[in-house]
DNA sequence: TTGATACATCAAATTATTTTGATGTATAAT
DNA sequence: ATTATACATCAAAATAATTTGATGTATCAA
């Protein structure tokens, strides 16, 4: 069991996941790989309507995924890399510690 | 943007992370880590009723991320290391490939 | 100071996910 | 054969997430 990872992580690793988990969201994050993004961009690029990407945007935010900066009527988001990296850690514990022991019931 | 991450692989991303998504999928994966589980070990040690721990174990085993193996009256569940690969390197995609590239409107 | 743009927020409607309790199937013990 | 165990599946109910359209706030340009 992953002992080591404390509660206030695990409540991390899972809104991260839950940022993830959605469809328009992995898009959002997928333009944000060349850098900022606002939202009138992913409005252009993805035809998604504008109160629809804020509403995403703020489950990345509340995720601690993007970053935000504001600049004059403009927001520019970028992705958060620290929490990339909190993710990546997980999953390498998951892989690194998770054991093939067989069980058997009777 | 990924554009060496194929659809299919998108699509199997996206099924794993809706799988991460929930707690109490969280749990179980993490009751996985010390190896096989029967559903009767976990309805032991989390509580959760039967039905709804099947529910959970077919979203993962939908997504890919755990295997089985019947033994007489028993399933053994247990995680599976490549989807938990994939997803570790899709993450190093993200953090590997992203740019912070400055945006500005006007 | 008026109007336009960029975005946030809200409540209501829609849609999706999860939970529950019941029933079904297979295996195995008596 | 009958009964018990382990788990799957189902439909209905409960709950949660998402979408929509409207309205609000701040910034900026004319």
């Amino acid at each position: 069991m992953l002992k080591d990872i404390s509660k206030v992580k695990k409540e991390n690793i899972s809104k991260l996941m839950v940022s993830f988990s959605d469809p328009f969201r992995l898009e959002i994050i997928d333009l944000m790989m060349d850098g900022e993004v606002c939202v009138c961009d992913i409005m252009k690029l993805t035809k998604l309507s504008q109160s629809r990407i804020s509403y995403h945007i703020k489950i990345l935010k509340e995720a601690g995924l993007i970053s935000d900066r504001q600049e004059g009527r403009w927001v520019y988001y970028s992705l958060n890399k620290e929490s990339l990296f909190l993710i990546k850690e997980w999953i390498t514990s998951l892989t690194d510690h998770s054991s093939h022991r067989k069980r058997s019931c009777e």
